[in-house]
DNA sequence: ATAAGTGTACTAATACAGATAGTACACTTT
DNA sequence: AAAGTGTACTATCTGTATTAGTACACTTAT
């Protein structure tokens, strides 16, 4: 379900937030979802429980996930706290455009990333 | 011409790069162009002369200025290295465009944001 | 020829963030 | 009671960004 890339330069908890964020917007994991714990997913990765805490901190911080003491990290029930998340993704398309833009790429050629990426077919 | 945001994480040689790239890419440096030497820029911006000795040489590196011992740096008179640049920043578009996608994003909200920036109109 | 301005190449030092390691405590489930 | 869970804290190591200073080679202008 989670995977380190190490020749990815942000860090890990970085990548294991995007990870988890992904598979809960997406809907992949559903509400009341329980989460691997802290230690078990630490050693299934290799790496420092702390880190994963960390990660796991900042989704509780968004609302994504939910935890209790003694018993785990869940998936929130949520609907705006999805919504919200992926405008944020969308600022970050945004400001991604906006150097485009800037940096003399053509309307066109942004758009045909967009259909390849999105994979629908121009007629 | 150029400005620091020391609000931006971003280190200030990435910074500068990317504004001298974009000044580059969009044709408001013509080749040719001779940028300030690295001391009086430094002086200027009330950094290290180190910090945009950095900047200029990853410019370099990227084909996009050259350097003339006891001279100063110049825009380089490209057209494969322009496209080459923006080919690049198509890509982290296309991986901003994938996070969206897999986040559960809809193909006409992305549309949305493209059409929002490039102020292109939908008839 | 000299001085001033330029790029370039080092080294040293500081500061901060990412990550590891270890410990401890409170809680829940079995 | 034991095992598994979240949480908090401190200490340490490492890499990177940045500053600071120095030195050298080159070009231009005087």
């Amino acid at each position: 379900m989670i995977v380190i890339d190490y020749h990815d330069k942000r860090p890990i908890y970085e990548q294991i937030i995007d990870r988890f964020q992904m598979l809960i917007l997406n809907g992949a994991l559903e509400p009341d979802t329980q989460l691997p714990s802290v230690r078990s997913l630490a050693m299934e990765l290799a790496i420092n429980a702390n880190t994963i805490q960390r990660a796991y901190s900042e989704l509780e911080r968004r609302g994504l996930i939910y935890s209790v003491k003694g018993r785990g990290n869940f998936v929130s029930a949520q609907k705006d706290v999805v919504q919200e998340q992926q405008e944020l993704l969308l600022e970050d398309l945004r400001a991604q455009l906006k150097i485009c833009k800037e940096s003399g790429i053509k309307f066109t050629h942004v758009l045909d990333c967009v259909h390849e990426i999105f994979q629908e077919v121009k007629v």
